[in-house]
Parts: C-alpha cells; structure tokens; sequence
DNA sequence: CCAAGAATAT
DNA sequence: AATATTCTTG
C-alpha cells in the first residue's frame, strides 16, 4: 500500500459535493433559457416546497444589473458565447456545499499555501477565479479571527434555524461559516505545517472526468438553488443570479485544466447534528 | 508582471 | 451582509 499520499486525497474525493449542488457555477453551459425551457413541468413528487417560484411568464428576467449579456443582441457578432471577455460576471453565491470545498481545500493545504491561487486550483471548480476565492478568503480569515477570542474551538456552530446554540454561535457570526467544520488546526497558528504539505497542485490527481451533464440536470438544478433556505430574512429582497458565465478557463499556471470534479457526496455539512440545509434528496442521489 | 492582502466599493 | 473591485506591496 504505498496510498500514503493518496490517502486523505481519496478521502477526500468522497466528500466533494455531488453536482448537483455544485452545478451553480458549471451552469455556464446552461443558458437560462434553455434551463427554463427544461424545467419545466416536471412534476416533482420528491421535490420540496418552491414558494419563490421562478417564474418564466414575466418578461423580466433576474439580472441584477443593467449590462448582460442576453441583452442587447450586438455585441460583435455573435452574441452567443465567446465574449468571456468584456463580460461582467453574476455574484458568486458561496453555498455550503462550495463553501465546504473552500475550507477542505484550505485545510488541506495548510493556512501557509493555502493562497487564493492555490485554493481556487484544489477546489477545480469551474468558473471560479481566483478573485472570487481571495475575497472569500479574506472574509472567512477574519471569521477564524473572530473564533479565536471567543470560543476554543468547538465548533458547534449549526443551529438548526432553532436558538439552541452552543456558544461561539453569534448571529452575527455564524452564517455560512459556522456551517462548515472548522479545521482545528485553524485556530491555532498554523505554522510549520502540521500534516498537509503539498507545495503545489496535486491538480493532476483529480482530473478525472470531463463535463458530462446534460441540460437537463442542469436546469433541474438551477431550479433548486433557487429554491433554497428556509430562513431567510423578511426584508430581504435581493436576487442574485445563480448563473454563472464561464465557458472558457484562462489558465497560466502549470496545471492542466481545471475542471469540475464530480464525485458522491452524501453532505454532511454539519458534524454537530444540526443538519442544516439542503440535501434535498433523501436517500442518497437522484 | 503576477499574485497576495488589505482597503474600499457596490 | 456578502461579493466585487481597487489599491498597495512583495
């Protein structure tokens, strides 16, 4: 067994989100049309509840801003896809799932490599940028700080939506990071490096599949990502898009292309027992 | 020049 | 509040 290295990588593998969740980002081969057009009526016996439903009828379609793409149909010449340059991006939304990614690839790589560049390459995911993981990152280092004057450790952040919370739990502090279990050793200073080290990109390791989703999974998708939490607050009447627009990876660095992994993931955000929100499929995969 | 980090902006 | 963008420094 000479696994020594791939050991915690296979491990790893298994705990990557399934595509399903993670497909926000890969929609950028979904054009939302064409997902509209697939979702569809698909009468989803299993499916929850979807009181924000979106609905195809009304002409207006959720774009935050004015300058999209799918709206003025000049733009050079084809004004189908391509433009990746020019283009201004939706907001990434850092599900759980992504968000779980985020911090298994830092945990593994050790707060000392574990540099935006770094990260976005071990996350593979498609359509992320570099940009998008530092500015996650500087938000979820001050989080870390944050933890570190109140509460050891313990991370028993989940509260089910409920107010029974173990300490270290603010409502102003938890959110999206309380879901994820913090590394340990994340609180203490990460020097030396402790057991990860891995000076570059095992990249390699993980390009495995290629796209294979088909529009139909696709716009399924996009259908729950929208549907999403629970408890979200009263006033909150902001959409952000869920699409992302990123046909074409602009790599430099000496990895390969980075693509999306899929692999099984039975989430488990939560290693509290607060099982928090999604896994919407019960029993295992669609 | 590229990338990380902090500071700002939306 | 969450992300993006800009600015500065290495």
């Amino acid at each position: 067994m000479k696994e020594d290295d791939s050991n915690w990588f296979s491990k790893w593998e298994q705990e990557l989100p399934s595509p399903d969740e993670l497909m926000p980002l890969s929609q950028t081969l979904i054009t939302p049309d064409l997902a509209l057009a697939f979702d569809i009526t698909n009468s989803n016996p299993l499916n929850d509840s979807h009181p924000p439903p979106p609905p195809p009828p009304p002409p207006v379609i959720i774009q935050p801003s004015s300058t999209d793409f799918a709206d003025s149909g000049d733009l050079g010449s084809g004004a189908g896809d391509e433009p990746a340059r020019t283009l201004k991006r939706p907001r990434l939304v850092w599900t759980p799932q992504l968000h779980k990614r985020f911090v298994d690839a830092v945990a593994h790589l050790g707060i000392k490599n574990a540099v935006p560049k770094t990260i976005m390459q071990l996350m593979s995911v498609d359509g992320l940028t570099r940009e998008n993981v530092a500015s996650h990152l500087q938000k979820y280092r001050l989080y870390l700080k944050r933890m570190q004057g109140i509460s050891g450790g313990s991370g028993g952040g989940a509260n089910g939506g409920a107010g029974l919370v173990s300490p270290a739990s603010d409502p102003a502090t938890d959110h999206l990071f309380a879901s994820s279990p913090v590394p340990p050793h994340f609180l203490h200073s990460a020097r030396g490096n402790s057991d990860h080290f891995l000076p570059f990109v095992p990249v390699g390791a993980l390009q495995h599949h290629h796209h294979q989703m088909a529009a139909a999974a696709a716009a399924a998708q996009y259908h729950r990502q929208v549907a999403h939490f629970g408890s979200s607050p009263p006033t909150n009447g902001q959409f952000e898009n869920t699409f992302l627009a990123r046909p074409v990876h602009r790599v430099g660095a000496p990895v390969s292309t980075p693509v999306t992994n899929y692999s099984e993931d039975l989430d488990s955000g939560n290693g509290t027992g607060g099982r928090k929100v999604l896994t919407l499929f019960p029993t295992g995969n669609d």
